[in-house]
DNA sequence: TTGAAAGCGCTAACAT
DNA sequence: ATGTTAGCGCTTTCAA
């Protein structure tokens, strides 16, 4: 059963019913090109007398561009991408353009194929999260007459336009300071980060850093799954009950540290004296928290809004890096 | 400045290069009516040879359905919404369709702007957040030739269809369990009520519940904004410092009531002896806090879900309630 | 099983 | 300033 019907209203009905031809009522409707105050009047008043709602499919096929930019990102729940869709969202209605998206949950074959779906609605451009691609998605990208935008990293080469900040750096400054606070048995809790790359960029760099100044990571508790406060929470417990002599820890991102803090308020573990936390993000509810979490912000909301303002300026190709905030909180 | 031209492959390209009509590709790619296996080959392999992608805006405009399931959300950074869009994802990406969102930032002329121009994609459906909507978008919406699914509330009036909980019963469910639990010097801390409406019903079943057992709301301090756990901590920070003897505050949601709840830890209010604390939509984070926050659990991914299949099975108009679970927790 | 041809509702040249 | 017309790239009859 179908429900609904009453075929839309048309430019052409419009068009009768003001007693005009069809490109004057296109031309009213853009704004675009000349018609007397008299015309436009006459077709404004069909327009709202007949509730005719201009068919952008249609008017996409027959003019060029589809002004769609199509997000295809690893997760909603996660916050950052959350941000990132926020600065982009304000940018792009500015300038008429719409937000499509579609979620890969972390798996590059399932990105392959939502790129591939995309495409076909012919957007301005796709917006990706990092390098990581399929050899395919690449192929599909490169042969697509659309922009391609890279978010949230700069450690690699872009394929197009690239927006974020490094990930690498990012892991190798949360080291410094870590050292620089004088923490000399310091552990990792992670997740899973064969899929999620940045994190495991951060992980690598925070892990080389540290040996390269002969103070090597003690101990790592990594999840194979996504990251969560109640993961972080479990794997703080599992890496101290493993290496109870542990000073300072490295999570993977503020989720997973908030799950570390929680799990020392809750056992009495005194923070940052017995224990140090350190996480990435910088997301506001580490601002709230009984001591101010230590961590790094990343520019996430600017990163959505710079990427779309490249991409509805048809900006040349161009790595933009953004950088990041490390701020000192009181965790570590 | 232009980059990427490279027309894209039409369908007319791939019949000529497979030597066959433009509806025998169509027919193939569709897997729609009928045509011999060596044709299928053949076609599929000027496919693959030309990276011929096909184009949706054409293909719509030419049939009938768009595919497209357009959202109009209030906020993203909410996580409420992100978890409706999550559980709408995977039903839609089945069925191949396809989710486009804006976000109105809880403006109810926003949200007209935004539904006009959503609807000019002719959507299969548009998915709205409750029951309060301008007259424009009301007509509008009418008007449409789409469904038109209300989430996340069902105390009222649907256009359509609608899937969610009745947030008056959250509301008067909350403020039996704390008269239950013997709370006699009730709070309230909120935010701004008169755009998150469903926010402003919950807290006046809330309140007439209280009421009407002789037990009426003793203080409220609510915050013009959007809600945060940064503003739920200096909400009832400065409840507290207008009515100190308060026994229990009810928050506008978990965000805020989070606030709170680090309120307490910082100023070594004993939870819940000193202070009660009770909060709305039963957040992940709030399971792994050091004590589990007393709260009301929404079923936010499920409303995702199932207003997405009723959109794609084209279900007859109906109001689908998903109900909602009560979280003792240890906070009150 | 296959192809030809008529739209879908608009935009953009080109006339007038 | 305005109208006419030829597409945009598909899907869908309708014939063959």
């Amino acid at each position: 059963m179908v429900f609904k019907y009453q075929a839309a209203v048309t430019l052409a009905q419009v068009a009768e019913a003001a007693g005009v031809g069809e490109s004057t009522v296109s031309r009213v409707l853009r704004n675009h090109g000349s018609f007397s105050g008299k015309t436009r009047d006459r077709v404004m008043a069909a327009v709202e007398r007949l509730g005719y709602v201009p068919n952008r499919i249609a008017g996409t096929l027959a003019s060029a561009g589809s002004r769609l930019v199509a997000f295809v990102i690893p997760s909603l729940s996660n916050i950052v991408f959350a941000d990132v869709l926020r600065g982009a969202g304000g940018t792009l209605e500015e300038n008429q353009h719409q937000a499509v998206f579609a979620v890969t949950d972390y798996d590059p074959e399932r990105e392959e194929a939502l790129v591939a779906s995309m495409l076909a609605w012919r957007p301005t451009a796709v917006m990706l999260a990092g390098y990581e691609h399929t050899e395919g998605t690449v192929k599909m990208l490169r042969a697509a007459s659309c922009r391609v935008v890279e978010l949230l990293d700069v450690d690699g080469v872009a394929l197009d336009l690239a927006v974020g900040f490094s990930n690498r750096a990012a892991g190798r400054e949360s080291a410094h300071f870590m050292l620089k606070r004088g923490y000399r048995r310091i552990g990792y809790v992670g997740h899973d980060l064969d899929r999620d790359t940045r994190a495991g960029k951060r992980y690598s760099s925070f892990r080389e850093t540290l040996s390269s100044d002969r103070m090597p990571l003690v101990d790592q508790e990594i999840h194979a799954g996504a990251s969560s406060v109640e993961i972080g929470r479990l794997g703080l417990e599992r890496l101290l009950a493993r290496s109870p002599d542990l000073d300072a820890v490295y999570f993977s991102n503020d989720d997973m540290a908030l799950g570390g803090y929680f799990h020392c308020l809750a056992r009495g573990i005194s923070i940052p004296s017995q224990l140090a936390i350190f996480g990435y993000n910088g997301l506001d509810i580490g601002r709230v928290t009984p001591q101010p979490l230590s961590t790094i912000r990343t520019p996430r909301v600017a990163i959505g809004q710079v990427a779309a303002q490249l991409v509805v300026a048809n900006a040349p190709p161009q790595v933009v890096d953004l950088g990041f905030q490390l701020i000192e909180g009181a965790t570590a």
